[in-house]
DNA sequence: TTGAAAGCGCTAACAC
DNA sequence: GTGTTAGCGCTTTCAA
């Protein structure tokens, strides 16, 4: 740390050998007699040697690092801690918090990990991004500068600045349609809410069903929407949808305001908080779940393993669609030319107590 | 991307100026005539140019990247989703599902939040890394040479692994007592259960109280164990402590067993998923929570706001954690000979219906 | 199998 | 205010 950190040039004086040997024994060990490589190694060992990713970004015109770029959080104030003095703990009563909304962050952990996973294994590193603050164009032309690839979340850039972005660097937009000439890896939204639907009209008691809309807007709301009309389309059952926003505030609401009218045999939500809050309206009149009305969700996140009854869903591979991005954008990294490609992720739906299996 | 990528020369050539001025444009704005600066941002705006990290990381001697390494996940194995034809929905009965054990990675996401704002906020890039396949050294040696400073959750590196870089790297570890003279951030376990448990020893109903320890071994749980012994500590209360796993499934076992011979007034266990699975045994025999029974967990998982009821727990700050996390690495990086620092952040009480407050 | 030498693109004195 | 220049530490021909 206070020493000047060790270069090639220490470690080729130290073992007797130029530069270039020592070179050679980390890019290519096997080029090096292996007396000559023992030697080397035994100087790195003793040095402390390590190689400079940026001599070697510059050397190499490579910086083999992937970049993935999360929606930022701008309002994320920092450090919520500060109020309370060390050593103190601070009480808080919380017994609204289901109905405060959460974060949507809550699959970044595992694209994260996939991406991560996938990158390592290609020799990459990762450098994450949420760009806040400052514009996004600052923010992209940072890392632009640091990494060989990049994995955008869908609608954390516009359009325009992936296709411009994408002409200079490799670009993959996850979990949203190609923004035009760009590749994209999203995951089966609309054929995960058909299929859960179709098991919802087949196992439901009778009743309406009451289908929970997103916001507006929502490529991923549209595209459920998309599919659960396909799957009642031609049934003859008794369809309303509702607006609801994706949280369990706005899932209970809904259900709440439906339910001053009629008794649905089904809730399908289009995601899991809103679905949430739909079993916690039906418990608040006193609606057995799932005897006298099935509920269901999107998503997969935790809560719903543990929400009582346990709800059914449909799980987005965030892991694997993290994997196959890395996957896209390494293929494009060998071959620039190829024409943009759209990969679609099959889903998985859990059937759990909320909506079991039709036996 | 096919043609050649610009460089300060050609952004010189093209602005007619040297290069050095190319750069101050860059580094420091207010020494360029605004007339040359803007001739200069003209010519980088036409060309696409983007400053390599390499060669400023090279140039200046340092990255401007700070490293998260978080603990491997060998297991996860890659690309769950092959099984399905794409197009194809797979069904999965998951009525077990709160049975399994979730990964503890749950509050990754906010820590690296914490730490991905921080960096940033402070100029640097940040690059994660979770390190698995690989040993250990190779990983650490990676980003060693990609860094300027290391932020390590604990437990992810050796001891001495950790001391003998942070020899030449700055590094704090997180979550952790400190390895031996490496700076460290770490929460209030021990200062938090005991909080939470006189809260609890306050507001309880008659009968014992069931202490659900953690594994052994683990730091955590060993200090959460010593906060809830000072608490109970002199209180004239039945106290019994089991043994259970940080999961559903362990704390449901716990408790259904401890329910076979008592009837408890409390149930404390030492993290947020076994306290789920003590909700699930009490309601399974029919006791009622809180009114016969209160029961309190530690984390502050995202479940625990949507179980019925509504879980009290303790709120670990890991968005705090990661930025206290930066600024310490900041620190260090200011003043190398500093003597090491503990930091221990305070948590908060969510006092919510399994437990609520005392009026 | 090894070495010499020419960059890679940028920063930071220092000179003008 | 702006230009010149000498590296930063590594990779990679090309010779030996």
């Amino acid at each position: 740390m206070s020493v000047k950190t060790p270069t090639v040039y220490d470690v080729a004086a130290q073992a007797g050998v130029s530069i270039a040997t020592v070179s050679r024994v980390f890019r290519q060990p096997e080029a090096v007699r292996e007396a000559t490589r023992e030697r080397v190694m035994a100087a790195v060992r003793e040095l402390g040697y390590v190689p400079s990713a940026s001599a070697r970004g510059l050397a190499g015109r490579r910086t083999s690092v992937l970049g993935l770029l999360l929606p930022g959080h701008d309002d994320l104030e920092p450090g919520r801690s500060a109020p309370v003095r060390s050593g103190e703990v601070a009480f808080i009563d919380d017994r609204a918090a289901a109905l405060t909304p959460t974060s949507p962050n809550l699959y970044f952990d595992e694209l994260l990990r996939g991406v991560e996973v996938a990158s390592w294994r290609a020799g990459y590193a990762l450098t994450v991004t949420a760009g806040r603050g400052m514009s996004r164009e600052m923010v992209l032309s940072d890392i632009a500068g640091r990494v060989d690839g990049l994995a955008v979340v869908a609608r954390t850039l516009s359009d325009d600045l992936v296709s411009r972005t994408a002409r200079r660097l490799p670009i993959v937009v996850l979990a949203g349609t190609g923004a035009g000439g760009v590749d994209h890896v999203e995951v089966d939204n609309r054929g995960g809410m058909r299929a859960l639907s179709r098991h919802v009209l087949q196992v439901k008691p009778p009743g309406p069903v009451l289908y929970l809309e997103g916001p507006r807007q929502s490529p991923d709301a549209e595209a459920r929407a998309a599919g659960f009309g396909e799957a009642v389309d031609g049934a003859d059952e008794d369809v309303h949808r509702r607006p609801a926003e994706f949280t369990h505030e706005g899932g209970y609401a809904a259900t709440a305001d439906f339910l001053r009218v009629r008794r649905p045999g089904a809730v399908v939500a289009a995601n899991d908080q809103s679905a949430l809050g739909a079993l916690d309206a039906l418990r608040r009149v006193g609606v057995r779940v799932p005897t006298q009305c099935v509920v269901t969700g999107f998503d997969g996140i935790d809560a719903g393993r543990y929400a009582n009854p346990s709800l059914t869903t449909v799980r987005q591979p965030m892991t694997a669609l993290g994997e196959r991005a890395v996957e896209v954008l390494l293929r494009r990294l060998g071959e620039p030319e190829l024409p943009p490609c759209g990969l679609q992720l099959p889903v998985e739906v859990l059937l759990r107590d909320s909506c079991p299996p039709a036996d």
